[in-house]
DNA sequence: TTTATCTTTCACTATTTATTGAAAGTTTAA
DNA sequence: TTAAACTTTCAATAAATAGTGAAAGATAAA
């Protein structure tokens, strides 16, 4: 396979992903196609490469570096902005991590608090009960593992994986 | 609170953090409203707790059980369907983690493990593969750590995470 | 069988989400 | 300052996704 094919196949899987995930297309076909390039992009390449608009692409590079995926990167004698992706994996999957529990876990376990204190004590009021708190002590327990694994250093993480897989 | 405005407001955050999932609001509503409910619900119970057309309380209750997170429940003497939510939460989460690495993570995997016979040699070339090959030595691990958990019993997992979490 | 009851399908419609592009805003070199 | 170079915003539009409901398809009691 060719490297230019290669690419272009990589960023449909990613953008493919990425969907799926609920992050939209775009945003992750720029994801890939930073991660294809070493070179940092511009805005017109970012263009150019994806046949996107430019408010397209313009809002899409800030959500990647909101998430922290993508950095500005500036070149010397150039006014325009480059990005570039960061280049580890693992620093990339707990930026991940990090943003989807503070956006989707946080506000669930937040909600499942809040249903905690019911009034009543009919049998059908303690089943009820007894879910909610399933739910909220599982959901604190992942919420706490998430945790864990963006505060630490890279290898920590993957040796305790191996260890776990071994 | 009340039962009824909790059942509400737990419908409400489910079907939120389902959207954000990639699984569309109807379904996880489905499930939440069967969570909240030990009685199994016929599809007119859920097309009138949720207000949803009969086709669409259909095709996701029916989604549902493909995922394996409903099941189908006779009444003797009825000739209606029920649907009933399994009630344990670890095996909830289990059957999610199944259903998505099979449909998210293998594709990718399988995309990534084409990307990596690249036929050229240059310095980009071979930046771009040791990237592709980073993502797919991750992707594998991961789908690795979801294929025990999928496979194993509650306690083995978490057991596991405890003692990766100590 | 027949027929009443229940389930599924699917073309159409509604809703939600993403994208565009032009105008407004910002920055910086001269 | 000014004005060229670049970035951001946002109302309008397009695209994708979800939902409806009526009709067709099953199923099973009589």
């Amino acid at each position: 396979m060719k490297l230019e094919e290669a690419k272009e196949e990589f960023i449909q899987a990613w953008g493919a992903l990425g969907s799926s995930w609920g992050i939209n297309r775009t945003m992750s076909s720029i994801h890939a196609l930073l991660m294809a390039n070493n070179e940092p992009l511009s805005t017109e390449d970012i263009m150019a490469a994806l046949q996107i608009s430019r408010g397209n692409a313009n809002m899409n590079t800030r959500a990647l570096i909101e998430w922290g995926l993508v950095k500005k990167h500036r070149i010397a004698g150039d006014r325009k902005e480059f990005f570039v992706a960061g280049k580890d994996v693992w620093e990339m999957a707990r930026q991940i991590a990090k943003e989807r529990r503070k956006r989707e876990l946080n506000p669930v376990i937040e909600s499942l608090e809040k249903l905690k204190d019911i009034e009543e004590n009919s049998e059908e009021a303690e089943s009820f009960k007894k879910r909610i708190n399933d739910l909220h002590d599982f959901t604190s327990e992942i919420s706490g593992l998430v945790d864990k694994f963006t505060r630490n250093d890279r290898n920590w993480f993957y040796r305790s994986l191996l260890k776990l897989l071994g």
